[in-house]
DNA sequence: AAACAAATCCCCGGTACCCGGTAATTTCCG
DNA sequence: CGGAAATTACCGGGTACCGGGGATTTGTTT
């Protein structure tokens, strides 16, 4: 019995190379590819895969939304996170949002039939970098036990793309029609909540958000 | 005869995905992989491939630096960049540093094949949302004739590696020994001249260019 | 030698960011 | 319903950013 796979990643040659690494597992049938988020959703109630291949930044909604969604609809789905960084944040994001797997892309390649061989039976993987992280977060219990702490508001979030976009708060305030002062509110409160203080790295964790592109 | 190619990403992941779907062509051969700007350089040397396929966004040298290190020493190597982003800049910086083609991440899957081919017969291939970027800066003609007008020094290059992550003026000049009035003459000198004008922009900037990670 | 670019340093002024506190309203959830 | 969180808004102060100018040294090019 195959294991049912789909595949999400903004980038369709990624798409496709993964797809023909897998391809060489006879065990092994990817069922189909999504670009982003929202394509995603879709896909997997249409095929009812085993397992979902998800990139974390994905532009529109991103691989923390997108895999909440999803297993709101499908329980019985096993989610691996694939990203380009091994954040603390990110990690404990995602596998609180149900990701059974956390692959970074400078893993090496078979890590990825293995990863999905062990999550279809029930397993969990994470691949040794983030398993680290985990070991680490581990320590002060407060990061696991409660959620990461790190959960923009809605608004937040807003403020954080056009940030990162290189807006001022006075342009940012037109934009979203509120108050200069209300904007830079939000900043600090963003700030606060992921211990950042520069826009430099607000813009970097906006980047690995997806929230903006580089 | 087949053609012999060697791929460089510092995701090793990637790597093995793209070295699979090559895989599949028979009349192209991956006869090696770099993680980095340096490895690239040897593996080069070495193997003496027909075709490098370089992601621009590699940590250390980056694909625009290897890609001229490497014409210098092997001019007869053909190169094909590969990047996340159709960023007018980068599409100019690799041609110019000798690329003879240029493909994004999102580009189709099969395109890498027929850019090999093409760029093995000796011709030039432009995915077309590079090609439209490409006619865009045509029209200026300036960008094309002389050089892209970013070259920034050794010295500049320090300091937007540092204030992308997110040090302030006074610490980039503790770092580098010079008073922080140098440092600010030299931020100001870089968005003068890329024509950028926060720390946001200065930011995705030094991450298109490899000079930081996000 | 002269011309030029790069790197170094300083001054000034304006603006916006960064941080602290306070507080009202709306929205969401137990 | 009641409390928590999010969103809205303001005040004030310190610092750093942002933009303009000028000056010197060094090294390269012509």
């Amino acid at each position: 019995m195959n294991i049912r796979v789909v595949l999400a990643d903004d980038h369709k040659m990624i798409l496709a190379a993964l797809r023909s690494m897998l391809e060489k597992e006879t065990d092994i049938a990817v069922v189909g590819e999504a670009g982003d988020g929202a394509a995603l959703l879709e896909l997997v109630a249409r095929t009812m895969p085993d397992v979902a291949v998800v990139d974390i930044g994905m532009p529109g909604m991103n691989g923390i939304e997108a895999t909440q969604r999803l297993l709101v609809g499908q329980p019985r789905l096993k989610v691996i996170a694939l990203s380009a960084y091994s954040d603390k944040r990110f990690v404990l994001e995602m596998l609180n949002a149900g990701a059974k797997g956390y692959l970074i892309k400078a893993s090496a390649g078979d890590e990825l039939s293995r990863a999905i061989r062990a999550i279809a039976q029930g397993q969990t993987y994470l691949c040794p970098e983030v398993a680290g992280t985990i070991v680490d977060a581990a320590r002060d219990k407060t990061s696991l036990t409660g959620h990461t702490g790190v959960n923009l508001g809605r608004r937040e979030r807003e403020v954080l793309a056009l940030l990162a976009e290189g807006k001022s708060s006075s342009e940012i305030a037109a934009r979203m029609h509120i108050a200069a002062s209300t904007v830079e509110v939000h900043r600090r409160n963003i700030m606060r909540k992921l211990d950042l203080h520069s826009v430099a790295e607000l813009t970097k964790y906006a980047i690995r958000q997806g929230l903006t592109s580089p």
